[in-house]
Parts: C-alpha cells; structure tokens; sequence
RNA sequence: GCGAAAGUAGCUCAGUUGGUAGAGCACAACCUUGCCAAGGUUGGGGUCGCGAGUUCGAAUCUCGUCUUUCGCUCCA
C-alpha cells in the first residue's frame, strides 16, 4: 500500500471519529478489537442506507416483502446449514511456514505413517490418544501429543508450533438462566437462514407465487480468525439480504438479472462507475452453483461489497431433511411441486458505508491569488445525507435568529434540520460541509423585508434566493428517494 | 496467530542527555465582523493507552499487556 492512499484511508477513519460517523467500542476502556459504535452522523447515513435498500427492493417490487427474523434461531438450523460440522475445529499454526493446520489432522497424518512403518501398536496408542484428547476437548493435550510425537510442519520442517486453539466462527452463548438447563444456542452467522426457515410461513400469509423474494436487515455475527481493516470486516456486522425464490431451471437467468440490477443501484448513490468490477468466483462455496462479488475499489486495493449467489435448492431442502417439513411449492402454471431454487444478494451494511465515505470525501483547494484556502467535504447523495439542511441566520442579532427559528419549526417536522448560529457564516458552511449537509438555508436582512432566504448547494457552494414559504416543497424535491429510486426503474 | 510500526487534549502533532506536559485547530462565554474557515479577550479539557520494574525522580529507559495500522494468514 501507498503512503498515498495509506493517508487516505487514514483521513477518512479520523473524519469519521472527528464528525460523529464512527467510533471504536468501549473507547473509554480501550476499545474493543474490532467492533466499532456508529455515532450521530453515522447512524443516521447508516440508516438512510438501509431505507434506500429496503425501499428499492420492497417498495418497488410487488413479489418483494420483508422480513426481521430474530438473531436466536433453533440450534438446528445451523446443522441443517452446514455451520455447525464445517466450522468447528482445533487449529495450529506454524510459526516459521505461517500456515494453519488442523491439528487433529497433523495426528491423523502421524499415525497413517506409523502404521506404514509397520508400527500398528503405536498407531493404536496415538489413535486412543488423539480420541482422548477430542471427546474431552483438551487443547492443551492436543499440543502435547503434536510434541511428544515429534510432529513436524510439512513445509518448514520444523516444530515451532503455537497453541492449538479451538476455531469457532460461530458464537455461542447459552439460553435459559439456570446453567445446567441451559440450551446451547448460537448468535446467527448470516441473516440468509431466518428467511428459509419462514419461506413457507411468508409464502403462505403473503400468498406469494413463485419467483418472489423475501428481504432482510439484519445483524450477524462470525468469530473471524482476523477481523481488521477498520469497519470493513467486524465480528458483528450488518446484513442486508434478498433471498429470491424461482423455479428451478431459471437460476441463471435471474442471476444474470440480479447480478445488473444490483450494481444500477450502487452506482445511482453517484460513484464513478470504474471504481466497481464484478469478480466471478471460480470456485463457488458448497450451496451454490454461480457467485459473484460486486466489488468496490477502496484505496488499498478492489474489495468485496456485495455478493450475489445462486444457492440452488441446498438451503431449503437441508432443512426439509432435517425439519422433515416440506418446504415446496406448487407451481399451478407447470402443475408441480418442486423445492424452489434461490438467487441470493448479500451486501455488507458496514462495508457499504465504508464505500460510501470513501466515495464521498474529498479535499478541495479552494485557493485563490490572494488567499489560501480549502475545504472538507462529504458529497453525499442528498437523499442519504445525515442532515438535510441547516438554517443559519446570518447574524446572531437583530431578530434574525429568531426568524431562523422559526423557519427551522416548520422544517423540522419533514427533515432532519440542524440549526447554527456560532461564528462566522463562513466558517458555519464549512461545518456543514464536512459532515454532508447538501443545504444551507440563510436568513439575511432580505428575509425580515420579503420573506425570501438563499439556499446555497454543498456542491457548487452557489446561492439561491427562494420564498421562505417554498423551502417544504424545495427541499424535498431536492432530497426526495425519488432521485435514487427513479434511476433503478 | 506470526512479523513490523504506532499510541501524548475531540483532531493533527511537538516534547532536548530522565527533572511533575505544550502548540495549532476544535470546544464554551463575551467582544468584533457580517455570504464562504483560521480577529480579540477569557476559559474548560490530558494521572502522556494500561500495569509493573529501574531511579531521589519516568511521557522519556526495561518488561508485560491492550488497542490500532500494514504485510502474511483466514474469510463456508
């Protein structure tokens, strides 16, 4: 990485702390690693962003409904899953090769060649060792037996191990009060499996016919081995999911369908289109049968925004095998029961906002012969911006804080407002400026004379004369999810 | 997890051979100005990430620890 866009990356973590966006968790006690608190401004971008999801995939499509499935699932969900068996597992690493192994395989491999070398009883011994040391969930045994045996890393050849830790990408925390009762349960590794364990509930309460989707917002949570990079990969996250149901046999051609839709609306909040790519998995993980990333480029490099899977009917009829419910659908235009197949997009919450700050803040020189200058700006699109617009009189005397006031009342009732009389006007439209707000209203001598205010545009820093009666309608035109949605229709 | 670097006020940073902490911006009050930041006066805010150790004395030296960033690794 570039001391360049290191810098870069650096700015836009202090914009965030500096201007209320993002702060690291617990700060007061040193943080904790890897989970970050969205602050004032932040949460209110982060909200508008989801609006801006919910309403392209649930206002704008009539076979779309949502739904808010609580984090606890039945434990069994996860089995059905595959969570459970997959990603459960002692692991050691080598200090000198830096890889990772499994460390009841490392023993396994060992005893494979005792038994080569004709040493059966040995292998026997190790074997009820190794046993021993799993059902008893001894980490430390484990390690020893990888050093009394001389184990050694196939690659370094050499047994400078760490300790075997236990690999859980799921947490687990227990419900129910009294310990000895209590039922182990997980915190949801993805939001996907709320949505197929009610496909049949919304299917019929909604009398949905297939292709419909059911979409979610929802935090998840996974244990990553590393969790860095600032808001780009956390331990809780937040998920925004389409689970699509179709009819097997059309997967790809709704997954071609998602695959443009989605990108359309990443690129109408205003990015540079060059700065997204599609990367196509070669190997797509075991549920699916075609993946593909959307991809963003931040300044360290093209990273993981979205992805779009085509799941097939893996999800669904795990869990009819382990439910022993049907989870079919009668296709009254084919007269058939089928398991429907499903086109999944995924996008990380956290992630997008990270895109979206990175996308919109710029530095620009504003310097002229005389004078040096320059300014922060968040160019956010108006409809997700935190604040909407801020009155600013442009004195604090002479009655026209009181006439701001005013016409900050009535705004309020429509739109997140912020109300500013310190310092110079100046100074006060560089404030706004640097958390996004797309408006300023100014309310000048003029305005005790006629009633008309200015606006003046992030953007342009331009100004406006407008009726003080129009900024309603005004405002909302110019904020309105109108000018994003539009572009996706 | 391994390796490297860093951590001093909200932000960006200074702090000499160890001698009880500073600046600019930001923040608050007042004055001044009045349409694109950085005018004046005054003030609030830091046990120098945390914990030990060495020392008469530690922001400074040593060890440990936490957090962050980078590389590797991981990411169904």
């Amino acid at each position: 990485m570039s001391k360049q866009t290191d810098d870069f990356f650096k700015n836009i973590i202090s914009h965030a702390k500096e201007y209320g966006f993002v702060f690291p968790s617990s700060e007061i006690y040193d943080g904790l690693s890897a989970v970050y608190d969205y602050g004032q401004m932040g949460s209110e971008l982060k909200n508008n962003l989801k609006t801006y999801w919910w309403k392209s995939m649930v206002q704008l499509h009539e076979n779309i409904v949502g739904i808010d499935a609580a984090i606890f699932m039945h434990p069994t969900t996860w089995k059905a899953s595959g969570h459970v068996d997959g990603f459960n597992d002692p692991m050691i690493d080598n200090k000198d090769s830096k890889k990772r192994y499994r460390a009841d395989q490392l023993i396994e491999d060992k005893i494979d060649r005792y038994e080569k070398d004709g040493k059966t009883e040995k292998a026997a011994q190790l074997q009820k060792d190794l046993d021993d040391a799993i059902t008893a969930d001894d980490l430390a045994r484990l390690k020893a037996i990888i050093e009394e045996h001389n184990i050694v890393c196939p690659i370094s050849g050499t047994k400078n191990w760490t300790e075997v830790r236990q690999f859980n990408l799921m947490f687990a925390t227990q419900m129910g009060a009294m310990a000895e009762e209590a039922e182990k349960v997980y915190l949801r590794p993805e939001t996907a499996q709320g949505i197929f364990v009610n496909f049949l509930n919304v299917q019929k309460t909604g009398r949905m016919k297939i292709p419909f989707g059911i979409a979610q917002i929802g935090k998840a949570f996974r244990n990553e081995v590393i969790a860095r990079q600032f808001i780009m990969r956390m331990r809780e996250f937040e998920q925004m999911e389409l689970q699509f149901f179709i009819r097997p046999g059309t997967e790809m051609e709704w997954y071609q369908k998602w695959k443009t839709t989605r990108l359309k609306w990443h690129l109408a909040l205003g990015a540079d289109s060059a700065k997204y790519r599609y990367h196509d998995h070669v190997k797509p993980a075991h549920y699916a049968n075609a993946a593909v990333d959307i991809e963003y480029q931040f300044p360290f490099g093209f990273k993981e925004v979205e992805g779009i899977h085509s799941r097939t009917d893996f999800d669904l009829k795990q869990h009819q095998e382990h439910s022993k419910k049907k989870m079919q659908y009668f296709d009254p235009e084919i007269n058939q029961n089928y398991v429907p197949y499903v086109v999944e997009t995924s996008i990380g919450l956290d992630r997008l906002f990270l895109t979206v700050l990175a996308n919109s803040l710029v530095e620009e020189d504003l310097s002229t012969e005389e004078k040096k200058d320059s300014r922060v700006v968040l160019k956010f699109h108006p409809a997700i911006a935190p604040v909407k617009a801020a009155v600013l009189p442009l004195t604090k005397k002479d009655g026209l804080p009181d006439k701001a006031r005013e016409i900050m009342a009535k705004l309020k009732l429509d739109f997140n407002i912020q109300y500013d009389e310190k310092d110079a006007i100046g100074k006060r439209y560089r404030r706004q400026d640097a958390i996004g707000t797309p408006f300023c209203i100014t309310v000048d001598y003029q305005t005790l004379e006629d009633d008309t205010v200015t606006i003046r545009h992030r953007d342009s820093m331009e100004q406006e004369r407008v009726p003080a009666a129009d900024l309603r309608r005004i405002i909302g035109e110019l904020v309105s999810w109108n000018n994003l949605l539009e572009q996706l229709v």
